[in-house]
RNA sequence: GGGCGCGUAGCUCAGUUGGUUCAGAGCACCUGGUUUACACCCAGGGGGUCAGGGGUUCGAAUCCCUUCGCGCCCACCA
């Protein structure tokens, strides 16, 4: 045709080529219209951040899902946007600045914010466009960052109004106080690591007595903090010293001696050191036994002045020197190495401190009823997969406050206005002017002006922003009814990792439900985490994550893709080796080289369709239809890997190793018009099938393979229709694959060439067979008879289905190899057989089994029965 | 300590309500191939006591019990 085809895809030309051309024409744009949507809002990623496997992962099945949605002809929207990630991005600013020589706490507020919104501007969006490396068909016009103005407006609003209903309070609670960053951390940013450490054992004088009790301790330090000694009210040993009092060491406070339950007599000494401002369960026996609460660190992790002479150390330092001047006192009875667990910053890395500080919280109780019955009782949330409801429900029976403040800068600041230096001096609200007015109100000074108000110093945890995210990329907080949020709210999807499912996806249906009174989305899908070969967890220090983007050079967008979904079940994780993206290197070229071959053809519209063709290519129309079928039901029950498998298997091996060679036209020779259009059609809908999962390719050869506008995209072109299945026609078809792999087996068992010419005869029917030129073709046969012969011609046998074949053949075959075969052949049969004989002669399973089971066995028998006459027939011709 | 889940071919995993000749797929492996679309390929082939044991059932990879091994989540033992 003397087209010029290139003999690969290549890959890192064409992606941008089409990449371009999708934008170009405004295909991933949405915008409402008389259409159902199906809209998936993306979680957003840092804003620093830069794509991972676990981004591609689960941004390549949130295209896959909206482009196939899209050919299905909804009105397909994802929204994609950024994370301002607070703690984690001033984390990397303030590290960032110290490398330059800045410390943090020599900045002013406003100029550290300058300092991180450049930092933003320079890398923020790089992930952005990494994913548009990977295919992803966002909207890009709807692009969002959650410290955008309309965003922030959004989580400002949604703090007022819970703070009026009463949701949001202050209050003074043990939170992880993370030294490094400075700021609490909530619960799931701390990780617990089993760490050595040690027990110290250390004497308290009782008033007024010779005697001691001796406390174990793991932070000794704390004693600073103590203000009462615990002992167990039941316990013999310390019975004679309940209302007693003892004498803290170093700070020589007196303390009472409390008896509590909670205290395990067994463990360590009996007696605990009750320090309520810096231990969680001390803070719950302070509150019960009303002590005094005593705050020693100052925020760094050094001791403030109730740590005496050691005021202004770091805990640490102090827990070294105080166990020194314990020793000379005399007091340490000794140290034993323990191990426990240690609570560590995810961010910092450094050990929490427990401590008691005013912050600010979101009552969780009220807000998780609906999330609890959305998820677990009228299922209008389905988590898939349906493991994690189990999770859900644990965490959210169990849901405690929410702690929302932050003492960092990066982030929405708590729009809360102090106007004096009471408790309860503040106001909420949504501007500064609006909170002057509050003020004015609330403290009777109808003086105050702007400058008497001072607007608190903490920011949000990043999640408030988050969990506002597929109401507030709508606009629906601040214009709830306004016609995009009413439009595509609530969003079909949501593909995240389950590592996030209290953090983000909780608190989203909570918000949901309290802002909407509906669900965000309809279905959760959770990935797995990707892990290397090995199953260990990617991470940068064991430099076992691959280079996303250098994946992407090295195989393509479309071989990564398939790469990564080719063993992803929702929720299992993921084993990733680069040699899946091989895999998926190696089906694109097999596409691409499909295309060569039908392109390549000289097509003649003069030439009759061989009959042959015919068939083969009626037969594939059905065999689509079924895959397709399978495909779609794949995709209804999220399994995403199993629909690509389905079309995998189905291109490869039905339309190029079946369909293809029969159609193929000999050597040099012309195909026929009508097969040819024929061929095209079909390769056309495979493209279809394929495109989800392997956008760039599809779309390259969906052009290539016929000229089309420019506006005649794949992308959006009609996912195809499942046609009529023909079964029989299929089993049919199987049928004579099972024979001409006999057939092949039979050349190369006794060396005969591939295309060697050969007959077939066919002994023991005189019915044609099924798409017997189809045979003939693949078979490479002269001719088909339908004879029986006698043992006395020299040639092989062979059986498919209820068929014997003969092949006459000039040199005699090994009669002996061939009569062990069928021996063995046989006896497998009749004992097979004997096991449905034993079956069917069982009254129990007779008089229980279904119907159609019993059936079934029925014509096990009898097939096994037909097999045997057909084998010992053979048996005597040999 | 509490809860949840997993163990099927060398590897990664399917196997839906217990019932087809049900023990599967892909990859890997072995053998053969100058087959003009593709060696990133073609054709053929081998490979599993469904972790072990017990039970229910006419029938178990599938349901129950138990042992072993592995993973995850939650929890305040100083």
């Amino acid at each position: 045709m003397g087209r010029e085809i290139p003999s690969k895809f290549e890959s890192a030309k064409r992606e941008q080529k089409w990449y371009d051309y999708w934008m170009s024409h405004q295909y991933f744009r949405s915008v409402p219209d008389g259409r159902t949507p199906y809209t998936i809002v993306i979680p957003p990623p840092n804003v620093t951040g830069v794509l991972h496997m676990g981004h591609m992962l689960n941004n390549t099945l949130q295209d896959i899902l909206i482009r196939k949605a899209r050919m299905e002809g909804y009105n397909a929207c994802w929204v994609p946007g950024t994370d301002h990630a607070s703690i984690a991005t001033e984390a990397k600013v303030v590290a960032k600045l110290k490398s330059e020589g800045i410390d943090k706490k020599t900045l002013t507020r406003e100029d550290f914010l300058k300092h991180a919104w450049e930092w933003t501007h320079e890398y923020g969006g790089v992930i952005l466009e990494q994913l548009k490396r990977l295919g992803c068909s966002c909207d890009w016009d709807r692009t969002k960052f959650t410290l955008d103005d309309d965003m922030s407006a959004a989580v400002i609003k949604v703090f007022v109004e819970l703070h009026e209903k009463g949701l949001i309070y202050k209050g003074y609670r043990m939170v992880n106080w993370d030294p490094e960053a400075q700021t609490t951390l909530s619960d799931e940013e701390v990780i617990y690591e089993e760490k050595p450490g040690q027990l110290y054992h250390i004497k308290y004088a009782v008033v007024d007595s010779e005697e001691y009790v001796v406390i174990a301790t793991t932070r000794p330090e704390t004693l600073f903090g103590d203000t009462a000694v615990c002992i167990h009210p039941d316990d013999e040993r310390f019975a004679h010293l309940h209302g007693k009092q003892v004498i803290v060491p170093v700070v020589n406070r007196t303390v009472p001696i409390i008896t509590d339950t909670y205290v395990e007599q067994e463990f360590g000494t009996g007696c605990l050191k009750v320090t309520p401002a810096h231990d969680p369960n001390d803070k719950l026996l302070g509150e019960k036994h009303q002590l005094q609460f005593i705050d020693i660190f100052n925020p760094d992790g050094t001791l403030n002045q109730e740590g005496v002479h050691y005021a202004g150390q770091d805990r640490f330092v102090v827990r070294k020197s105080l166990t020194k001047e314990l020793e000379t006192l005399g007091v340490l009875v000794k140290k034993e190495n323990y191990t426990h667990k240690v609570g560590t910053s995810e961010r910092t890395k450094a050990i929490i401190e427990p401590r008691i500080s005013e912050q600010w919280f979101l009552k969780m109780e009220a807000l998780a009823q609906p999330a609890i019955k959305a998820v677990l009782e009228s299922e209008e949330i389905e988590l898939l997969p349906a493991k994690f409801k189990n999770t859900y429900r644990h965490w959210m029976e169990n849901i405690r406050d929410w702690n929302i403040s932050r003492q960092l800068w990066w982030g929405h600041r708590i729009p809360a206005y102090y106007y004096g230096s009471g408790v309860a001096d503040y106001v909420v609200a949504e501007t500064p002017e609006q909170a002057l007015e509050k003020a004015r109100q609330k403290s009777g000074i109808a003086t105050l002006v702007q400058a008497d108000l001072k607007q608190e110093e903490d920011v949000l945890d990043t999640w408030f922003s988050s969990w506002l995210w597929p109401i507030s990329v709508f606009d629906g907080v601040v214009h709830p009814d306004n016609d995009e949020i009413n439009y595509y709210y609530p969003t079909q999807d949501l593909v995240t990792g389950p590592d996030i499912l209290f953090f983000w996806v909780a608190r989203m249906i909570m918000s949901g439900y309290e802002l909407r009174d509906a669900p965000p989305f309809k279905k959760v899908y959770l990935t797995g985490l990707v892990r290397d070969k090995q199953g260990r967890k990617m991470s940068k220090q064991l430099g076992n994550s691959p280079d996303a983007l250098g994946l992407i050079d090295q195989f393509g967008a479309d071989a990564v893709r398939v790469g990564l979904m080719l063993s992803t079940a929702a929720g299992n994780d993921l084993l990733f080796d680069e040699s899946l993206c091989q895999q998926g290197k190696n089906f694109t070229n097999k596409i691409w080289n499909a295309y060569r071959l039908i392109q390549g053809w000289e097509v003649d519209d003069q030439l009759p369709q061989p009959q042959a063709s015919q068939m083969a290519l009626e037969w594939y129309q059905t065999a689509f239809s079924q895959s397709l079928a399978t495909v779609n039901d794949h995709f209804s029950k999220y399994r995403i890997s199993d629909a690509l498998m389905t079309a995998y298997r189905l291109v490869w091996d039905d339309f190029c190793s079946w369909l293809l060679e029969i159609v193929k036209p000999p050597y040099g020779a012309a195909i026929d018009a009508k097969t040819h259009e024929a061929l095209i059609a079909l390769f056309e809908n495979n493209l279809k099938l394929l495109h989800p999962f392997m956008p760039f390719v599809t779309e390259e050869l969906w052009h290539a393979i016929a000229e089309r506008s420019p506006k005649e995209a794949l992308l959006i072109a009609k996912w195809p229709e499942v046609g009529t299945i023909d079964v029989q026609a299929l089993e049919r078809f199987t049928m004579i694959q099972n024979l001409v792999g006999q057939l092949r087996n039979f050349r190369k068992q006794n060396q005969i060439g591939f295309k060697a010419p050969l007959s077939l005869v066919v002994t023991n029917s005189p019915e044609h067979l099924p798409y017997e030129p189809v045979v003939k073709t693949l078979g490479f046969l002269d001719q088909i008879e339908y004879q029986s012969v006698s043992k006395e011609v020299s040639g092989g046998r062979f059986r498919s289905g209820q068929l014997e074949f003969f092949v006459p053949l000039e040199k005699a075959i090994d009669a002996e190899e061939e009569r062990k075969k069928m021996e063995e052949e046989l006896r497998y049969a009749k004992g097979f057989l004997a096991s449905v004989h034993k079956k069917l002669r069982n009254e129990k399973f007779v008089a229980n089994a279904p119907e159609n089971v019993i059936a079934l066995e029925r014509k096990k028998a009898a097939d096994a029965e037909e097999k045997i006459a057909l084998l010992e027939q053979s048996l005597k011709l040999l």
